[in-house]
DNA sequence: GAATATTTTTAGACTTATCTAAAAATATTT
DNA sequence: AAATATTTTTAGATAAGTCTAAAAATATTC
């Protein structure tokens, strides 16, 4: 059995070391979970003693298969509640994060695998997030970040890398979507914005926006 | 904030002593929460400090207006969900219980009203219990026990009391389901056991059986 | 109504998950 | 390569929720 704090310091792991794969440090788990390094610690040691991560003192710790596994299911579980309180209960984006946090600890895999059916199996969240299958795997679809983009090249918006409510309400209001057509205009090397252009507008978006937004060409 | 832990007392106390206006001994609750009496003592002095609950020592326990209403929410909550279960994840009425049991403590008031009307606000569970609104009432529908009703006369299976999986399956395997138009023949008073017949049967059903049906007249 | 049985509460211990402060190990700078 | 800074671990403490065993209160029986 894995507890519900097991689950979230297995899902920092998963995400801060490309699926677990590379040793990741006790600090920056702490700073992710918003916890405390002697914590981390702690429960680093736990997750060894059940073989679900690899640990060796002072050198990181990343998953085992079963870790990786244990994750990859957590994830699997919040992107697909995340596609589910958006589409059959009228959430927006911005609201469905905190919610998905609690449910993704639910423990019940016929219940995982009827809501995957009902949503009619989707591959990527509200925020453009792929979707593990069962086995814990997705294709990535390839995005670049924004600033990668040289100037006068166009792509469709893909995916956001912050899901806060703050940063999803920034693009609502300004009117930016996943699936829009933006072409990157010109790149400001004074404080790093960039000048988009989408189908309805025209605009200036500083580099603290354009690090969270990618495209796919 | 009210615990998981809390919750769970709270919907105990709501359940033994109808909606928590009458006084629950701390044994009761105890054997219904599968703990220890000192346990629930240390609960209810918690509850109590939080006035989610009326505490006279050695004299048992009520529940606040406030208590109720969470209790009733917590109850509003799992039967909704037991009601998507069935009805949107093809579970069967003896599978959804042990996994509302979980999804009854997720908070967010959005999603259980969303989630309602995404049902088509249902009034009773798949066991036949009513579901309690946003306020915590709920309508009585006027049911009786089978072994109340005079041998002659019939009625429509309305609730069962027992929600355990082997009573549900023992219902599935003998073909009675809520709804069903059931007549009272006989009752035998050597084992107390209970003669019926349904619109595809006759059958005996034990006292132990009769015990939990309830039917509409 | 006194003796006995049952229920409830208290006292103290344990587990999980967290923290602060100090010690130990590793990394960086000079 | 020493000195210094940073990171990580250890040691000990705390809070929530639970338990066992003993004490206190209430209920039942004779
Ligand atoms: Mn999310
Ligand atoms: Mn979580
Ligand atoms: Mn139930
Ligand atoms: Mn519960």
């Amino acid at each position: 059995m894995v507890t519900l704090s097991e689950e979230n310091y297995l899902k920092a792991i998963y995400h801060l070391g490309k699926q677990g794969s590379v040793a990741v440090s006790t600090n920056a788990i702490a700073e992710k979970i918003e916890s405390k390094a002697s914590s981390v610690t702690d429960m680093i040691k736990k997750l060894a003693e059940k073989d679900l991560a690899n640990y060796v003192k002072y050198q990181g710790v990343t998953l085992t298969e079963s870790g990786r596994l244990a994750a990859a299911l957590v994830v699997r579980k919040h992107r697909l509640w995340e596609v589910f309180l958006v589409e059959k209960l009228n959430f927006t984006w911005d609201e469905v994060h905190d919610v998905a946090e609690q449910l993704e600890h639910i423990k019940s895999l016929k219940l995982v695998n009827e809501l995957d059916a009902l949503l009619g199996f989707p591959t990527h969240d509200p925020h453009g997030d792929p979707i593990p299958d069962k086995e814990g795997n997705y294709t990535l679809i390839k995005s670049v970040n924004i600033l990668e983009v040289e100037p006068g090249n166009e792509g469709v918006l893909a995916q956001v890398k912050d899901s806060s409510d703050v940063f999803l309400r920034y693009l609502d209001k300004n009117n930016l979507a996943l699936g829009d057509k933006i072409k990157v205009l010109d790149f400001e090397p004074f404080d790093n914005s960039l000048t988009i252009e989408t189908s309805s507008q025209k605009m200036i978006i500083s580099n603290d926006v354009a690090k969270n937004l990618y495209i796919s060409l």
